[in-house]
DNA sequence: TATACTCGGACAGCAAGAGTCCGAGTAGCG
DNA sequence: CGCTACTCGGACTCTTGCTGTCCGAGTATA
């Protein structure tokens, strides 16, 4: 799993507290991580349609839609890829005792169990939301944390 | 997800059928790979006690428990490592608003989530067994499918 | 109209997986 | 009892994709 998914999650929490353009440069030193690299990520959630850029002076990135309406498994495959992370290369199809092509309707057992799983994993993703998250950020550094970050977007002047 | 999790899973279905020791070579043969690099998949699964190995003339690889009994999470455990594949970095205890080390009791909420996905993905694996595979096999591609490995596992002699 | 600030894509660096190889050890056979 | 042939086991190299960085295009502001 690509380490970028943490980073694009968080960012998603913060800018669920600022309805205006916030840029990259102020979340990376927000989080104290690289602003270019972190550049790719939000770069990624834009094109998923997830937050949307406006460029100039006061630009930056905003969430496109409600905090409710965003899941994990938007974010995640937004950063990693929406392909499978299991993937089938016919084995069954191959060597002395190969499986003829015409008779591989559906995919070979293994490949049904593993994607099976994901599949209970790509639902647990789904039935967590980025409002969710901000929530329970609430419950678990008190209801102040979200409000503060609100002010440092606002009000932080770099000397 | 490591490739190699295709092929050790074949392999356990392929040593369902012949509870004598098969080499590592035989089994590469039948699938058309990398016998080098199989090897190490088959090591992997050997370190974990899944399967042993037996060495000399006629030695090979051979499953240590009943089929019933190896789950898919045992196997790609073996395989891709026991680590999760989220990791956490903290990143909340980073940058100017950084949470005090004191206050982080419990995992982030964003851990928090995504370790439940995982959580979920890992039952969803340990309620398949090596032995359903087996049996799904058989009803896909017909019962004389294995019984035909099995013969091509004992008498294959390769000119 | 000039400017300064923003995003966007193109460019290196590095670590982990993919693949290969040869030596240590052991069961079978003469 | 010794030899041989076959097996596994770990050490080595290479490529792919993630990590990290940079500069140019575009736009709202003053």
């Amino acid at each position: 799993m690509s380490g970028g998914v943490e980073w694009a999650l968080h960012c998603c929490v913060v800018l669920t507290t600022s309805s205006r353009p916030v840029p990259a440069a102020k979340l990376a030193e927000l989080h104290d991580v690289s602003g270019s690299y972190l550049a790719k990520q939000l770069q990624s959630l834009a094109r998923a349609g997830l937050i949307h850029s406006v460029q100039g002076k006061s630009g930056g990135y905003a969430l496109t839609r409600a905090p409710e309406s965003i899941t994990l498994l938007d974010v995640v495959r937004a950063v990693d890829g929406p392909g499978p992370a299991f993937v089938c290369t016919e084995i069954r199809q191959r060597g002395p005792l190969a499986t003829p092509a015409t008779a591989c309707t559906k995919p070979c057992p293994v490949a049904r169990a593993m994607w099976g799983a994901e599949e209970a994993w790509r639902r647990a993703l789904a039935a967590v939301t980025i409002a969710d998250l901000a929530r329970d950020v609430g419950t678990d550094s008190g209801p102040e944390a979200l409000p503060a970050v609100r002010a440092w977007l606002t009000g932080a002047n770099d000397s």
